[in-house]
RNA sequence: GGGCCAUUAGCUAAACCCGGCAGAGCAGCGGACUCUUAAUCCGAAGGUUACAGGUUCCAUUCCUGUAUGGCCUACCA
């Protein structure tokens, strides 16, 4: 039990009032609660039901949300995960119980019995003839009719969010629809879901700091992976043609409107397929996901219609000069480049080569802009190590990202396969983004499986939480995360 | 990491500019009421104004610091 100094009146009568009902003999935490039907389908079932007509009787239980008294009768909510129902209870139904309904409480969860019926003013509700305390809440419930609205609550104690705010609860519903969405279409079309290791010896896939851990018995550092890519690359190799991984990577970057530190990602590889097939699986999926979310393909989000019945394509090079009003291209020397830079106010880092230099100006000058989906193709080889190498322009990768809304949801490539080159990419990394901080290893293992012969293949990523910001018009991504990090205190 | 803003009762919030007894609604408590649904009506409560300092006869209000949160910015394919 709480110490009693420092809590609110109101607890302090919660406690003293559980504390009569146990001396009473009555149950006040239960063990269990069988054959409960969901408030949903009872309302669903019934919604037809003229006013004053009666239906059968249903069992029912969950949270007591309202209390309305009016001497010898008394309504109240009671709301499940499926749902919320009006409780009627009539001091000639319920004889003695009814002079000991002060044993309920708002917050209350109960189970309830009775007949089903309509009342005159035509609310759905159950003519309550046995009712029972499952357990006992002990702290007072946000305001009714305002909800909660203190961020800092909301997100450190997302089950109020989550009783209070019905918009809480819709995103969340949204979130489980979406990945299940991802999982059908996926298994639909032949693809196995994995599970790859989150405890990593090195970690890769991507160019992040990772959080530092240690393994006692081996005694060794071990790193939260920053992307599963590697390890998926591995299974191509092992023969597993199509698998795709739903996960958590883990970057110990700062925190932001579209930054948690940990973040929910998918990554698809098909063998035998290449980006333009990873485009194709791209806009379906996307397409699915948002007809599933929102019933339609064209959604709002903050204010701006998009409309996901179609998706553009332009290639990086081609947007840059279409869109940022500048003409660039890999015939101009690093010098002109790093002046259309500078002209735009874009910094540079010094070991920048053309590629990265494009990059950051595709990222200034184009990407703002993007609000419609649109694929943007022909990514440098210089930002993209684990690319292929274009067909048509050795400086430039098979590669794409969807950008919708100036974020990135989606990034895809050929695979490089080939071990070779591999690892000259990465010594080439090594040798031009190495990191203060921790330091950047080549994956020998992952050279080593390349050198075994991978299949040609075609990779892609979605960023789970910023496409479901997207598809629940949220501004934040500590919106469509359950418990998004936030600073504890003691 | 830097900048700006916020923090008042369990919740939602007023007073802060321009210093003078911190005012409400909901929830809770007592009472009336057998179809209400933000029920209604009557009554009595509930506050270390985030925390620590400073200025002042007097600080929720002005100043400084700390904590937490939000937004912007930086880092982050």
């Amino acid at each position: 039990m709480p110490h009693t100094e420092d809590l609110s009146d109101l607890l302090k009568q919660r406690l003293k009032k559980l504390q009569v009902l146990q001396k009473k003999g009555k149950t006040t935490f239960a063990y269990s609660f069988k054959d409960k039907q969901d408030i949903g389908s009872v309302t669903s079932k019934y919604f037809k039901l003229e006013a004053s007509q009666e239906g059968e009787k249903a069992k029912i239980g969950g949270r007591i949300v309202a209390f309305r008294q009016h001497g010898k009768a008394t309504f109240a909510d009671v709301a499940d995960s499926s749902g919320k129902i009006q409780l009627y209870f009539a001091a000639d139904v319920l004889g003695k119980r009814y002079e000991e309904l002060s044993e309920l409480d708002i917050g209350d969860i109960a189970g309830f019995e009775g007949l089903v019926f309509k009342t005159r003013r035509g609310e759905l509700s159950l003519k309550v003839e046995k009712y029972q305390l499952l357990t006992k809440s002990l702290r007072p419930l946000p305001e009714k009719w305002h909800g909660l609205k203190d961020v800092e609550t909301r997100f450190r104690q997302r089950y109020l969010d989550l009783i209070a705010n019905p918009r809480a609860r819709e995103i969340f519903s949204i979130r489980e629809k979406a990945l299940r969405t991802i999982r059908n279409f996926l298994n639909d079309k032949g693809f196995a879901e994995v599970d790859t290791p989150i405890l990593q010896p090195l970690y890769g896939g991507a160019t992040a700091r990772p959080f530092v851990t240690h393994h006692n018995a081996l005694d060794r550092d071990l790193y939260l992976r920053i992307a599963p890519e590697l390890y998926l690359k591995r299974l191509l190799i092992g023969n597993m043609e199509k698998v795709f991984e739903l996960g958590r990577n883990f970057r110990n970057e700062g925190l932001s409107i579209k930054h948690n530190p940990e973040f929910t990602m998918l990554e698809v590889y098909q063998a035998y397929a290449d980006y333009n097939d990873m485009m194709d699986l791209t806009e379906k999926l996307i397409k699915e996901m948002v007809n599933v979310a929102s019933g339609s393909l064209k959604i709002t989000y903050q204010d701006k219609e998009i409309d996901f019945s179609k998706f553009e394509k332009i290639s990086m090079i081609e947007s840059i000069e279409k869109l940022g009003k500048v003409k660039v291209s890999f015939d101009m020397n690093v010098a002109e480049l790093k002046k259309i830079a500078k002209n735009n106010e874009i910094k540079l880092q010094d070991f920048w080569g053309k590629g990265h230099i494009i990059n950051a100006i595709f990222e200034k000058l184009v990407e703002p802009q993007l609000i419609q989906p649109t694929f943007v193709t022909d990514f440098p080889v210089e930002v993209s190590p684990l690319a292929r190498t274009n067909q048509k322009d050795e400086n430039l990768a098979e590669r794409f990202e969807l950008i919708v809304f100036a974020r990135e949801v989606a990034n895809a490539f050929s695979e490089l396969t080939n071990p070779i080159e591999q690892r000259k990419r990465f010594e080439e990394q090594i040798k031009t983004e190495a990191r203060d901080e921790v330091p950047q290893v080549i994956d020998e293992d992952f050279i080593k499986a390349l050198e075994y012969g991978m299949p040609p293949a075609g990779g892609l990523g979605v960023g789970i939480d910023r496409l479901l910001m997207i598809l629940t018009d949220s501004y934040s991504i500590k919106e469509v995360i359950l418990f998004p990090h936030l600073r504890t205190f003691e």
